[in-house]
DNA sequence: TGCAAATACTTTGCATGCAAATTAAAATGT
DNA sequence: ACATTTTAATTTGCATGCAAAGTATTTGCA
């Protein structure tokens, strides 16, 4: 009974357990200077390339929890980065919109995917697209409901 | 000023963030009925390779952080899955063991590798290889200190 | 021999990720 | 119109990931 398939080295999902941990890591430094976590990046990030959209818009575009997204939008509001502003045509809905401040520090971050990717010495840009290529597809495979599931 | 480095779509690290999400998410209705979490059936997979090793090992194996490791092999301890032992010739080391319980949980977990590739219908298994290939440099580039962060 | 430095863990505080329950408001069906 | 259902967020409880501080031992060295 060797059991292969259970073996670390044959595990897929470990492997993107390391690496996702692995470069979450290492934002940590440069983001801190920015006084943001990844996540709180990642807000950002999708705010800069479309500000003014719903809290469920948001978490379409970023993939963070839903339960995750309040407590980081609260934090982010109380950094001054952008303001929670409700929609008046559908009072249940929330409008999220960079500060001034939140708007600004796009040029502060500006320089943060460059000093990553050097840290990249053996995957060249060709191995990192079809990385994400590949990554691509996973995310698909597994966030695609098959039929039977939408038949419930 | 289109910023294009600060896209979502051009951020491996979102693409690593979400499929590492979206895989573990995969995991958990199989491992909720083994009563395991991700991590700590990372901690299993790395006993069933080999067992009783200090929980350095154990880290080592597992990429797990220290800190981490500590509660989640208490809880372990807590389901009788493995015990932690003194070594003797160490005082300061401590030997993790399976009791008899977590060993025959082995065969309970020997079809979940397999339930799980099955929802991957757009990546071949030569496609999992070459993702996998790819996240160990990734891994290995990040994790590998720099000439200058030595001499430190 | 004896003490500073290195190891191996544990503990603590903070920030999520996630499922499930809850609340408020809009959309639907009859 | 009115009750039911659906949608949008928030709240709650549990399990990490991680940095930093703390504890107990063992090593190294003068």
């Amino acid at each position: 009974m060797s059991f292969e398939q259970l073996k670390l080295k044959n595990q897929l999902c470990h492997r993107l357990y390391m690496a996702s941990n692995s470069i979450a890591r290492a934002y940590r430094e440069p983001l801190a200077a920015l006084n943001l976590t990844y996540p709180q990046y990642v807000v950002m990030m999708a705010l800069w390339e479309q500000d003014k959209i719903t809290i469920a818009q948001l978490i379409d575009k970023t993939a963070i929890d839903g339960g995750a997204m309040t407590q980081i939008l609260k934090k982010m509001t109380e950094k001054s980065l952008l303001a929670v502003i409700k929609d008046e045509h559908d009072k249940r809905k929330r409008l999220i919109q960079l500060t001034h401040r939140g708007q600004a520090l796009k040029n502060e971050a500006a320089d943060i995917p460059k000093n990553i990717l050097c840290k990249f010495e053996s995957v060249d840009p060709t191995q990192a697209k079809q990385l994400m290529q590949l990554l691509d597809l996973v995310v698909n495979d597994l966030n695609t409901k098959s039929d039977d599931e939408l038949a419930n």
